[in-house]
DNA sequence: ACTCTCACG
DNA sequence: ACGTACGTGAGAGTT
């Protein structure tokens, strides 16, 4: 509810009558905890929300008293000297808690003499290693033919730190059953992987494996990979940042595993039964059968095939900035009387709030009361020549460092291309992510940041093709609510900025001003961020009281979005999840936390995810689709990022019609919705110069 | 290893 | 009174 512009401190005269308000309650029903009881039948809001304060207060001052009691002490002080954990103890509380990193650092000594189920199980598993490829050969070609392959590949452990593409497999393990495991040293020629090739590509024999993409890049297209457990793993808990393979295992069985030969591959085939249950469980199904598995071998190939720039364009860039960057240091150090380290925020802020007083406006929290973000440095630019010099210097060095400098270091000798590593497990919405080098915020919103797309070049004799979604999430936005105005905005094909830019403050297109579309654009971005009148006004640098009331005009034009945002918010407190239009979940448990600053958070997550995660989907979907056409109509294009909404392609220039074509059909198509999806589409010979 | 800042959608 | 727009990854400085 405070989400939506009604919130205590927006409705005028309100604030101390929801307090008092809340008192009255209180007395009246005894405590805090049955007035809240009652709250579910008081039919104001502000009451409602008062209360909800009131009780994290005394939460907040029941924990207080615990600490500030003078209460007696029974310890004596040798008793809280400090000794050695008993390790198997903590062990046992760490896998309790979950703890599963404490854990690890612990050691495995400590954790096996803990480890309750496990030495059980792992005295059951026959293992063995085999001796020669001869005997892997002949154990592979024994194993049963129904049964799925687990097979898993252990790297060799090269100074490079991101594992894909260029690096090399140690040793092979295979299981077709779980509690067993056989496993064979890699020879240099490749022979084991030879061994196993007959299987790999045998469509009909199932295959496990943890990570699917970072398979694929390792053995080339394998058939029929039915389980891979990192995706099965995420798609249970996209929250959580790790789905290594050893904490998956600790998360499900609370083992800690050694290592030895074919354990991994066994572990594998006990996890499938156990994941893919819960996965069923949840509906996850689906997304997984038909997105997140699917995608996984189209990503490897776009990693694979890597993106061309051009090092010598990027060196001449740098050389330039150098020269800029100097000469604007020796311009900050004059205007700040002294030498100092431009890069450091420390010493600025000293410069700025110390030496120069400069003031900030607004009063901040007291964490960021020294900022040096460029949103405060424009506030002090009117006080100070400085501030508008640190700006333009850090733009500089930003971009100089992160790409123009990066980049060309990171370019692979022997493709000659930037291959980036893509995260299909990284993000809480079911996003990529992409790293080593990040790809997707390669600069496009400043002239100087552009500059570098232009180094971003199509081989000789094709082109780049680019397509991207417009507006993707609030057409997702108007699907699910099927508000009528935004509905009918996009099926007319309106410019979607101004037609809410009418809504809200009543002007025609013809009379509407800059600012007026502005300020709508600003609020269509915060109904897909989960409006908050705080975060409207800071965007528009406006007051909260006017934002609240832009948002109030939203909400009265675009009613059936308020009821499907007061609807969602609802329904996710009931079952603590958020949930794309494929089923992809989020669990949102905050949602329901006494603390308000956490709730809050949760709130706009609930609204968030569902738009940002149905957008992966869709992206995700039509990026399987379009691998398959390229192949069924052998064009040579071939997708080599994905930015969120957008698609690039490297194709023949004479492929270039029908690409355009196939593209646009396939992500526009990709699944029916109550508007229209609209792709837009330009081309070239670098990233820049498009269309 | 953490913080600050800033690049992208 | 407080502190927040959603989702990421990387470089430089600080600890």
């Amino acid at each position: 509810m405070a989400l939506l512009g009604d919130t205590i401190d927006n409705i005028p005269g309100a604030k101390g009558i929801g307090e008092k308000g809340a008192a009255e309650l209180i007395r009246k029903y005894g405590s805090v905890e049955s007035a809240l009881d009652h709250a579910a039948e008081v039919s104001n809001k502000r009451y409602r929300e008062a209360l909800q304060q009131q009780r994290e207060q005394v939460l907040m001052s029941k924990q207080l008293a615990t600490i500030a009691t003078d209460a007696p002490i029974d310890v004596k002080p040798q008793e809280l000297e400090l000794r050695p954990p008993n390790g198997a103890a903590l062990a046992e509380l760490y896998r309790e808690l979950g703890f599963n990193s404490l854990l690890k650092e612990l050691g495995s000594e400590a954790v096996a003499s803990s480890a309750p189920a496990s030495s059980e199980s792992a005295a059951k598993a026959d293992y063995r290693q085999c001796a020669s490829v001869a005997e892997f050969r002949k154990y592979v070609t024994e194993l049963p033919r129904k049964e799925p392959l687990a097979i898993w590949l252990n790297l060799e452990t090269g100074e490079r730190e991101s594992e894909g593409f260029g690096t090399h497999i140690s040793s092979i393990e295979v299981s077709s059953k779980a509690g067993e495991g056989c496993s064979i040293c890699f020879d240099e020629k490749g022979e084991a992987l030879k061994a196993l090739a007959p299987l790999l590509t045998d469509s009909k024999r199932l295959k496990i494996v943890h990570d699917p993409k970072l398979f694929q890049l390792l053995t080339g297209r394998a058939a029929n990979i039915r389980y891979a457990t990192q995706l099965l793993s995420y798609l249970l808990r996209p929250t959580t940042a790790n789905h290594n393979f050893t904490d998956v295992v600790m998360r499900q069985f609370n083992v800690m595993l050694g290592g030895g030969p074919g354990e991994r591959a066994d572990y594998l085939q006990r996890l499938v039964p156990v994941l893919h249950e819960q996965v069923s469980e949840q509906k996850l199904d689906g997304v997984y059968e038909m997105i997140d598995l699917p995608l996984a071998p189209v990503l490897a190939d776009i990693e694979r095939t890597g993106v061309r720039v051009d090092p010598q364009e990027l060196g001449k860039m740098s050389q330039t900035m150098e020269k800029e960057i100097r000469r604007l240091e020796k311009e900050i150090w004059k205007l700040a009387g002294l030498e100092f380290n431009v890069n450091s925020p420390t010493q600025l802020a000293e410069v700025l709030f110390d030496k120069l007083n400069l003031q900030p406006n607004a009063r901040r929290g007291k964490a960021k009361a020294r900022s040096t973000a460029a949103d405060i440095l424009e506030e002090l630019a009117a006080q100070h020549p400085l501030p508008e010099k640190i700006i333009e210097y850090r733009e500089f060095a930003k971009l100089k460092s992160t790409y123009v400098d990066a980049l060309p270091k990171l370019i692979h000798p022997e493709t000659g291309r930037l291959h980036t590593s893509f995260s299909q497990t990284g993000t809480a919405t079911g996003r990529l992510s992409s790293s080593d080098p990040n790809l997707q915020n390669i600069p496009i919103r400043s002239e100087l940041g552009r500059e570098i797309r232009a180094a971003f070049v199509a081989e000789k004799g094709k082109v780049l093709l680019s397509a991207d979604y417009s507006q993707i999430e609030l057409r997702i936005m108007a699907h699910f609510s099927g508000d009528p105005v935004l509905v009918q905005a996009f099926r007319n094909g309106e410019d979607i900025h101004a037609r809410t830019a009418q809504e809200v403050f009543g002007v025609g297109p013809l009379a509407q001003t800059a600012e007026h579309r502005r300020a709508a654009k600003a609020i269509n971005f915060g109904i897909i961020y989960g409006l908050s009148p705080f975060g409207l006004a800071q965007q528009l640098g406006i007051d909260q009281k006017e934002a609240a009331k832009f948002i109030n005009a939203y909400f009265t034009r675009y009613r059936g979005v308020k009821e499907y945002l007061d609807h969602l918010l609802a329904e996710t407190r009931k079952t603590e999840v958020a949930k794309t239009l494929f089923g992809r979940i989020r669990p949102i448990p905050e949602i329901n936390s006494p603390q308000m600053q956490l709730r809050n958070f949760a709130e706009r997550t609930a609204l968030n995810s569902p738009l940002q995660g149905t957008a992966a989907d869709l992206i995700k979907l039509a990026m399987i689709n379009i691998d398959r056409r390229l192949a069924e109509e052998k064009l040579e294009a071939k997708v080599i990022l994905q930015v969120h909404d957008e698609l690039l392609f490297e194709a023949p220039t004479k492929e270039r019609g029908k690409l355009e074509k196939l593209v646009q059909q396939e992500m526009e198509g990709v699944h029916k919705l109550a508007v229209p999806i609209v792709v837009e589409i330009g081309a070239g010979p670098n990233w820049r110069d498009l269309e």
